[in-house]
Formats: C-alpha cells, sequence, structure tokens
DNA sequence: TTTAGCACTCTATCAGTGAGAGTGCTAAAT
DNA sequence: ATTTAGCACTCTCACTGATAGAGTGCTAAA
C-alpha cells in the first residue's frame, strides 16, 4: 500500500493524461465522459478533492478543472506509468538510421540529437562522449606554411583535438614526422599525468609538444562537456506554455547557457552510466526550470567514456514516450561508444 | 540629390533612431522635444506626412505615431549610416580574445559566434569555413579493435574529417601505418577529382581506402556549411516584436533549421568574399523573416576558402553596431584563415 | 514656408454584465 | 459507509460601453 486507493490511482494517472494530452485543467465531467469510468462525476469530485488534499493535483482557480502538481507527475512517473517501450516500428527505424550512419563518426551526435527530439516530441540534449581520463593515442604534426605547425592528437575513443603550433624555426614535414613518430612510439596508451611525469627525458623541441599535448589532454578532460548538441526547441515553444514571451525566453536561455546545463547534467546524472531520470519541475532546485521538465541519462560506458543525453520539455510532457526514447537512444549511442573503446 | 531634402533625411533619421532605442512608434513631439529640432511639431508632421507618401514611413493607425517601412531602413542603412566602425575600445578587446584563442583552433567558431552576438546585440550565426575544392593533406589510420579502423583525414586548411572503416581482416598498425604512408605520398595537396583519376594504380587494399577518401572529400565539399554556430538566440528574444509566443516560433525555427539558413546564406551572399550585406525584412522572398533583418558577410580567402557569419535581429536592430561587428569580426577571421590557407 | 490651434480619430483601459464551466456541499439513495 | 443527484456558489472569459489620452491632419494666420 502506498497511500493510494486503485481508484486514486486510476484517477490520477487519467488526470495526468488527460492534461498532456489536452493542456487545459480536465474537470470531472471530462475524465468520466472520455475514459468511460463506471462511476460518477460527484464520485470523482470527492476523488479529485482527496487527491488535492494529499498534494497530488491543483486548482488554477475554484471553478477550473485540475492540474496534476509536480508531486503528481511524480507519483505518475514513478508509480504509474509502467514499463514503457517505443513502438517496435520506431526501434526499427531508429535502429536503421544509426546503422547507416554507423561508419559516419561525425553524423552521430547530430544523428542521435535530432532523432531524440522527434521521437521524444521535445528539445533534445546531447553531450559528446567524454573519456573518464584521455589517453593519448596518436599525434601528428603538419606543416602549413613557415614556422606553422598544426597540431592533431588522436585520444582513445577517437577523439580528435587540433591546435596550432608556432616554432622557433620552421622545419621540414620530415622532421616534423619524425617528432610525432618518437613521441608516439613513448606516450601511446599513456594519461596526461604519465606524460608529464616523461617530459625531463625528452630533447626540448619534443619536450615542447609533449607540454603541449599533455595542456590538450587536460583541457579535453575538463571541456569535452561543454559541446552540447540541440535540436527540437521551436517544436517545444509551439507547446501553450510557451505561449507568452517571457516563459519562451526562460526555456531558450536555459537551453543556450552553455554553463547551466553542465551543471544539471552533472548534478543529476552524477558519473555512472545508469537509469534514465526524470527532473520534474526543476526539482525546487532550478528556479529557471520551474515549468519544464527534463528526462535525462548517462550513456557510454563507465569508467571508459560517457556522455550525458535528455530531453527537455514542459512538466506537461509525454513522459512515457521521453523516458523510453531516451532509453533507447542512450543504449544506442552506448553500443557505439563500447566499440569505439573496447580494445 | 536623391530625391530628399536635407531636413527629410534629418527627420528620417531621426525617426529610425528613436523608434530603434524606443520600439514604439515615434510622434512628432518625441522627435522635436528629444532631439532639440530647431522647427515645431507641425512642421515636422507635414514633413512626416510626405515621408509616408513617398513610402519611408507608416502608420500603425491614425493616432499613432510614425514607424520606418522597410524601404525607410533601407534608405537609413544606404544613405543615413554613414561609415560606421565599433569604438576603439571594443575592437581592443575583440581583438585581444581572438589574439588568445589563435592557438586554438576549435575555439574560433565559438569565440566568433559569442563576440559576434554579444558585441552586435543580435543573435549570431557563423558557418565553418569551407575550402573551395577540399585537398587532401595527411591520412592515418588507427587500429582500434579488430577489424575496426578510425580513419582521419586532414584537408588542406586545417579541417579534420574522422570515419570509421571496417577491414575485411584485421592488420597491425604497423601495415595500417604503410598503407597511410603510401596514400600520403601519392596524394598530397591533391584534390578528390585527382585522386579519383588515380586510384586504379593501387592494389586493392589501398584502392578501398582511397575510395572511401574521395568519398569523404566530396561530402566534405557539399556539406561544411551544414555546420552553423548560433549564439544569442535568447537576446533577440527580449526584443518585444517577439513577446508573442508565435513570432519568437518563427525566429527560432529561422535560427534552427539548417537547410534555410545555407539558402539564405548562400543566396544572398554569393561565393565572393565581399562587402556586409544587410537583409531587411527578408527583402520579400523569405517570409518567415518578415519581421527580421540580416547583416551578412562572407569572410575567409575567395577562392581557397570562405564561410559565412551574420546577426540576426528584428527589423528594428541597432544597424550601425551590427554591421561594424559583422565587418570587424568578418575581417578577424579572414586573418585566421589566411594564416592556414597561405602555403 | 512655417506655425499655432483645434477638431477628429483611434487606441488602450476600466468597470460592468451575463453566460458558462466546474466545483463543493447537502441530503437522499444504495 | 459509499455513492449519487441536485443545487448554490465562485470564478473566468468574452463582450460592451464609456472615457481619457495620444497624435494626427487641416485650416488659417504669421
Amino acid at each position: 500500500m502506498d497511500g493510494l486507493t486503485p481508484r486514486q490511482q486510476t484517477v490520477l494517472g487519467l488526470v495526468v493524461r488527460e492534461y498532456v494530452s489536452s493542456a487545459s485543467p480536465v474537470s470531472s465531467r471530462a475524465l468520466v465522459g472520455c475514459y468511460g469510468l463506471e462511476i460518477s462525476t460527484a464520485t470523482v469530485r470527492n476523488e479529485l478533492a482527496l487527491l488535492e488534499e494529499l498534494g497530488y493535483l491543483t486548482h488554477p482557480h475554484t471553478s477550473a478543472g485540475r492540474v496534476p502538481t509536480h508531486q503528481g507527475y511524480r507519483y505518475f512517473v514513478e508509480r504509474l506509468l509502467g514499463e514503457v517501450d517505443l513502438p517496435l516500428h520506431e526501434r526499427r527505424t531508429i535502429a536503421h538510421q544509426f546503422h547507416q550512419a554507423r561508419q559516419d563518426f561525425e553524423q552521430w551526435m547530430p544523428l542521435a540529437t535530432s532523432v531524440l527530439a522527434r521521437t521524444a516530441r521535445g528539445a533534445a540534449l546531447v553531450t559528446a562522449p567524454q573519456a573518464a581520463e584521455s589517453r593519448y593515442k596518436h599525434l601528428q604534426l603538419i606543416s602549413t606554411q613557415g614556422r606553422l605547425v598544426l597540431l592533431i592528437l588522436v585520444l582513445r575513443g577517437g577523439t580528435v583535438k587540433q591546435q596550432l603550433l608556432t616554432l622557433v624555426e620552421p622545419l621540414s614535414q620530415e622532421a616534423l614526422n619524425e617528432i610525432g613518430d618518437r613521441l608516439n612510439q613513448a606516450y601511446n596508451g599513456l594519461a596526461a599525468d604519465e606524460i608529464q611525469a616523461r617530459i625531463d627525458a625528452l630533447p626540448s623541441l619534443e619536450a615542447d609538444v609533449a607540454i603541449l599535448v599533455v595542456d590538450i589532454m587536460h583541457r579535453a578532460d575538463m571541456h569535452a562537456a561543454d559541446i552540447v548538441y540541440r535540436d527540437g526547441l521551436s517544436e517545444v515553444l509551439q507547446q501553450p506554455e510557451f505561449a507568452e514571451g517571457e516563459k519562451a525566453q526562460g526555456l531558450v536561455r536555459v537551453m543556450e547557457e552553455r554553463s547551466f546545463l553542465g551543471v544539471v547534467l552533472a548534478d543529476a546524472l552524477g558519473p555512472e552510466v545508469g537509469s534514465v531520470r526524470v527532473l520534474i519541475g526543476g526539482e525546487g532546485r532550478w528556479d529557471e526550470l520551474r515549468a519544464c521538465s527534463l528526462v535525462l541519462a548517462r550513456y557510454g560506458v563507465t569508467g571508459f567514456a560517457t556522455g550525458a543525453l535528455g530531453v527537455v520539455g514542459p512538466t506537461r510532457m509525454l513522459y512515457g514516450r521521453a523516458i523510453s526514447a531516451v532509453r533507447f537512444v542512450a543504449g544506442l549511442l552506448s553500443d557505439l561508444v563500447y566499440d569505439m573503446y573496447a580494445e
């Protein structure tokens, strides 16, 4: 027993479903009429009043229907939704799209974001996978002009970093290749700190490059989560709760501000790949998100590389779809990351 | 003589400036009161009526002040604005930020976008520089696990493309290096078509890789402009013209939709790096942009690599700031591109 | 050509009203 | 003890005048 009778659960569930689909407060009549309940409107009203007293519903005003509270949504998500999944044909379509893009590395994130947005019918956010700890894989120095050199650093897991480098004096491409080869042999598979510890043993030019490499790797460890892919914002703004410019603006600001997203993702998700988390109305911690819900998950392989992804929508969102879409896409991305890291 | 007396020009200029800053229709009194004109409101009214007849101003309704028409803005931008430039201290600050990020290749675009948005007080769009024709610079094959290989292709100008590749049978990293070296020697500096023409001479494995390389280069030529950096959308949505959700949504959709932006940029700018273009109210061609103006420029080095950048705002935007900001940032980016391509 | 003065028009705002929706309560029915 | 019918009550929403204010356009004088 969890405090609600089965009938109360039914009623609460119906209120949530109806409100999600209609976007306007639901009356006792609407519940009985549309869902074929075997009880009268008066009985429903009694239940509604009780659910309101328990904090699951509210009243915009006396003569309006009921609207779920955050607590109501939470109960719905945790106890009434059950295990949901996308219909098979949608899963097939999505899996097919991912399969097609399998080789095309650079398409993964945009694809995942766009698929997530369209499937969950919300604004999608996806961060690039970030290695728990960057490990050196390959370095290439490419002479461009004069003393300017393009440094390409490949990290384990396929992350590629580019940086410009100005030499004290010009070097031939062959000389650059030799430096690259030497560093590649010495550093393959090492972490930034391990490289740092071995810099002393090198001649000065190599050491300069190595210092830069360490620097890049540190930066990669710090800032990978800053790259956030977004899509589907305009769809969410169509929802009536964002009809006023003010509300819309809040949402756009949240979606635009990198730092904020980073904080929320880190805070809500923790470092492990795990199940889907649902944040309703900012959970009291993020005021900017009071009108929004987030469905988040971490994908990847714990301990190797992970990223976060999620869907943003109004609190009145299709939780079932969003949760199953997030879970499904997270699974697909995890597979891709697994392929890249398993070695 | 261009049809307007000096006084009419003054009045039109003041109406535009006042409307841009106040966002509400400008009355004859406001003009005389705030700008110390030496003429009476009645005279101003006569001039306003005339300007309206000529199509530079409109009336929302009888008892409202004047609002510039698209034609009015255009006249303002082309004949009244004169040569504008950012104040020295702002130019210094921006140049400094770019100088700091000089080495950090990956920061260029985000930095340019953010600077542009903040300086021009609008939503900024920047596309990555795209080479007129991709030229092969360096290939690296990196073994990840089993038959899976990460192919890293560096093009002239510093563009890096990644792709996964599944071999028929596993190969050692040394074998992969050899393939890479051979292709690097054979193809350095060639364009996709030239590589295509030389594939026959290769053993099958190399040929497979080369085919993939050609494919990637073709894709790079086609789709580089798809990558659009955005920033500052939320600032624009604060403007009163986007207070209604409907209008805001239109703008967001325009900003989100890649294809649309590509079309507008290509259509409005053409392929050469040149001066700043101002599109007012969609110029009749793009209905979605009726309430917006764009200030656009192409940056880079014509014939080698160019990209586009621009500012989106309401028609009632700070044209002076936007134009000078776009010009200045375009110049800085052009310098960076020049450094990368001069060889 | 410019200006003062005034009538005129249109909007934005406010209070008031009536219809409609939906509840909450009470008393009867099950 | 629970459910239900009936009804009074409350609140919103949409509509209606009415009014004040802003700003113009016109006319006639400077």
